[in-house]
RNA sequence: GGAGGGAUGGCCGAGCGGCCGAAGGCGACGGUCUUGAAAACCGUUGAGGCGGUACCCCCGUCUCCGUGGGUUCAAAUCCCACUCCCUCCGCCA
């Protein structure tokens, strides 16, 4: 959700964010029509409700009076005409209070179809319009090296790391399992990750995957991503397709000490996506799953300082990126392609060998105050509530980032070369193939 | 799954259907006192919407006592449903 006051005082600003993402202006009119609607209701239903309490507060002791005095004709017609005038007061404020109902929750579902504010600084466009940033390290060449890189699968399948044939079998397209060498380089790498984000005094969290629609509305999951959503109908329940839902509605309604920000928290959970309208796309291999590991960081923060937070949490993917000797580039991604919270995003794309391209494989967005005003979050500053601007930033999907590894790291025999950083986690410098 | 108890302000905890946004305590903040601190004493101390001046202060008004309905001129207080928490029993981990 955005300021509402920002509606009021700049429309514009929210109707030129809405074209850059390729969205309906026309919803901004709507809001700011039945903005005003609810506004008039609620001061109409505000001088009948003052009305009726003023009454109220005459009845009883004029009731005293009566009990006291039955025989007194006088305060008996005073009473009568009181209790008739109150009635229909009261009907009135009940139909003022249907009226500003409706309108409360109308304006609340047309807010809800309204996406975060894109920072100017993004590119617009669609998915192809990014920028490139910067890009590092050097693919192989394995031309000159002298043979045909093979792809992720086929060096799991080689490792005994990676199953998705059983998968299928047991869960459907899109699953895999990780069996023995690939399993334990999912823990290294969740080890590893955990370790690099808590020497930087963030907080681990193992949360719940599985959450009510608050905590998925709050996040912004629930619009134009709900179609990417697992929804267990019979409890009303959503499993979450990233810790960024739960680790967010964590604080919901609470006001954050400002002592306290930023809070920073790193989540390792299990996601889950449909991958609704993606058939046909990766459907080789674990790029693209219904299911994987992922550890997210994700902070609470002031709003001044939302930009420079974002800054350092790219630099902490990177850090990751670096330490596995992968290459890759860091892109500024196009307002087409944000989803509906962040206003500003950067992917982290590694090389893919065998796809002659880069891949996402991490991501981190600045959602400046949408989900925080969504979930009720708050500060306190110089005494008053205060907004607050959450953050969040993949530090290790497992499944792209263990294919980066394969694939960049393969040697000719099909074995891997173990980057060092990850030497004291998996306690192995190479991943041997099977005999 | 069965039986019972509970949900009130940052926390604890009172609250005959009207005088309750809500006693009291704790905590926090400000002040008096003190060389300083503690103690004692005095005071302040929830959030949101709308309006007056459309930034803040201030003022007015409405809303909020787990959530949603209902009864009533009037609901924290009565009724119904739901959610969550606690205790006990059973079952599964």
């Amino acid at each position: 959700m955005i300021d509402p006051q920002l509606l009021r005082d700049n429309p514009e600003l929210l109707k030129d964010s809405a074209r850059r993402r390729g969205e309906d202006e026309h919803v901004i009119d709507e809001l700011l029509a039945v903005d005003q609607r609810k506004r008039a209701a609620q001061t109409h239903y505000d001088e009948l409700r003052a009305q009726q309490k003023i009454l109220s507060k005459q009845i009883g002791p004029l009731q005293g009076r009566s009990r006291k005095d039955p025989t007194n004709e006088d305060v008996r017609a005073q009473l009568d005409e009181l209790m008739l005038t109150a009635g229909v007061l009261a009907e009135q404020v009940k139909a003022a209070d249907a009226q500003t109902g409706s309108l409360t929750s109308a304006l609340k579902a047309l807010w809800l179809q309204v996406s975060n504010v894109v920072d100017p600084r993004s590119p617009v466009g669609g998915e192809e319009d990014f920028v490139v940033v910067s890009t590092h390290g050097t693919p192989r060449d394995f031309t000159t090296e002298g043979f045909t890189p093979r792809d992720h699968l086929e060096l799991g399948g080689l490792l005994g790391a990676i199953d998705v044939e059983r998968a299928a079998k047991v869960s459907g397209s899109r699953f895999f399992y990780l069996t023995g060498i690939g399993a334990l380089l999912e823990l290294a790498l969740l080890n590893m990750a955990i370790a690099q984000a808590t020497r930087y005094g963030f907080i681990p969290v193992v949360p719940p995957v599985l959450v009510n629609s608050p905590a998925m509305e709050g996040t912004g999951f629930l619009g134009q991503a709900a179609e990417n959503v697992y929804r267990l109908d019979a409890d009303d329940a959503y499993l979450v397709g990233t810790a960024e839902v739960p680790l967010a509605a964590m604080h919901a309604d609470e006001i954050l000490d400002a002592e306290a920000l930023p809070m920073r928290y790193v989540g390792w959970s299990t996601c889950f996506r449909r991958e609704a309208g993606s058939h046909g796309k990766d459907t080789r291999g674990i790029i693209r799953v219904h299911q994987f590991d992922k550890v997210e960081m994700f902070v609470f923060t002031t709003p001044d300082e939302a930009d420079a937070e974002h800054k350092r949490l790219l630099a902490w993917e990177q850090e990751f990126m670096d330490a596995l000797e992968i290459p890759y580039r860091v892109i500024d991604v196009a307002t087409g392609d944000l989803g509906s919270s962040a206003a500003r995003k950067f992917d982290i794309e590694a090389w893919i060998p065998t796809q002659g391209t880069y891949r996402e494989v991490t991501s981190t967005s600045n959602t400046t105050q949408f989900q925080a005003r969504r979930l009720g979050i708050r500060t306190r500053k110089d005494g008053a509530p205060a907004p607050i601007a959450t953050l969040n930033g993949t530090l290790c999907a497992m499944p792209r980032m263990i294919v980066a590894i394969l694939e960049n790291h393969q040697q000719v025999d099909g074995s891997i070369y173990v980057p060092e950083a990850l030497r004291g986690y998996l306690g192995q410098d190479v991943l041997a193939v099977r005999p």
